[in-house]
DNA sequence: CAGTGGTCTAGACCACGCG
DNA sequence: GCGTGGTCTAGACCACTGG
């Protein structure tokens, strides 16, 4: 647990009090960066306390304040909490987190719910142009595409489109059915952390299958959420579209 | 410029090392709050420089580090911003401020737009149930009330409700007309401050009238965001509804 | 040049959680 | 009691801005 990593080293580029100019990036970013690599590295894992301000400080060289900002960039992050007396710990995607922080419908009372999921089929496929483009992947490249639909209380809400890169999720599909969790379940079963998400909402016409799904008009209104998820380094690693009927739920966000 | 506030003094309700215990909330958020109350009463007003770290270290009887704890929170929440070599500065509400903070609709190709606007009418009326109950007034309070179409290149877009309570803008719209930027002129004119804004999303159909204003068929899919603005310590001052044709531009939002 | 914010350190004490 | 993070202080030097 204890192993000194050399690439890590930030003595190695950069004495204490030695130079005294031309500092390429403040220390305490450089903290950050080693943090965060070692977290995109699965160094330290979901749900794992990492070391305390004071090792981390002996270890890195630096003073326990420059960790603890670095640190507390972090938790502002959401990549790590923190819990008085106990320690510094790497965020995993509980169902809370889940619910507050990836998930923006809630109800006319302002209720928030995870609504369930059944899925209706699942392929490898080819990767279309829009896939590649949306996924940044190679025009040959393979993915897992799957749909869903999603109930509040037994009623269906939400029909939504899934797609991954099947570079990271071998055998996404084939032995098990996705759960309701997806991100959870890219977590603990693949190693990847959903970090961020980007969206885009627009306003669109229901389908006749859609209208089918959710048992609605053919063209009622529907709000559209194109989401492309990723992972800790940026890159991306979910795709998914979302059809919501709102006559009963809305999405929510804060500004400011 | 520099007069003492008493009711501000941190002393007078615990000296630096004197009790020892008991501390009902850190100094810093003590400081945070001073600082908050400041701006809510326009004794610092936007755009200008507040006092040094050094000098409000000094008022303060707190040291620079715990100032500069206070004033960085502030910064995030955007109410300040900061310029090394300058010093720190209140906010206002510029063209870029209204269109990265509080304008989420975008165009397809993610290019950043304002949209000009053409206000249809303007009356003052006793308050609705509805908006009583949205922007917290009592069931006889007066408000403004306004209704305009707004513009991407000439191509109407947007349709919006705007309800404001009469209260906080005394001859509101009587005078001259609304202009396109609103939180600007809320905030030279009115001394008042957006800081916050709550927004719900939902997918509708357009009325005839919005089909008419917008150019596109009655029950043809519109985006409507549904929208609280606040002011600095929290209280609702604008009720928007916009309507937008998302087949151009859409709305963004970034989660985790 | 003087004054501002930005970084970094060192060390103190407090509040919390657990054994 | 001990180790954790949370608060607070004091002081140093750096980097930027303006006159």
């Amino acid at each position: 647990m204890d192993q000194k990593t050399p690439a890590d080293e930030i003595t190695s580029r950069r004495r204490r009090r030695a130079p005294k100019k031309m500092r390429a990036q403040p220390l305490y970013q450089q903290v950050d960066n080693i943090i965060r690599r070692r977290l995109i590295e699965n160094v330290w894992k979901p749900g794992e306390a990492i070391p305390s301000e004071m090792q981390l400080a002996a270890e890195l060289n630096v003073s326990q304040g420059t960790v603890r900002k670095a640190l507390n960039d972090l938790v502002a992050e959401n990549l790590l909490y923190r819990r008085q007396g106990l320690g510094t710990f790497v965020s995993e995607h509980t169902e809370r987190r889940a619910l507050f922080l990836f998930f923006s419908i809630v109800g006319s009372d302002g209720a928030r719910l995870l609504p369930e999921s059944r899925v209706l089929n699942c392929v490898e496929d080819v990767a279309t142009k829009a896939e590649a483009e949306r996924l940044e992947l190679e025009p040959d490249d393979e993915v897992v595409r799957f749909h869903r639909v999603r109930f509040f209380n037994d009623i269906a809400t939400i029909a939504e489109t899934i797609t991954l890169p099947l570079e990271h999720f071998p055998g996404f599909g084939t032995e098990v059915d996705p759960p309701n969790n997806l991100f959870r379940f890219y977590q603990s079963v693949y190693g990847i952390t959903v970090a961020k998400a980007d969206e885009q909402l627009a306003a669109v016409s229901a389908s006749e299958e859609e209208a089918l799904l959710l048992g609605i008009d053919t063209g009622s209104p529907l709000l559209e959420i194109d989401r492309i998820a990723r992972m800790l380094d940026g890159r991306p690693v979910e795709w998914r579209v979302s059809h919501c009927d709102t006559r009963n739920y809305h999405y929510v966000a804060e500004r400011g």
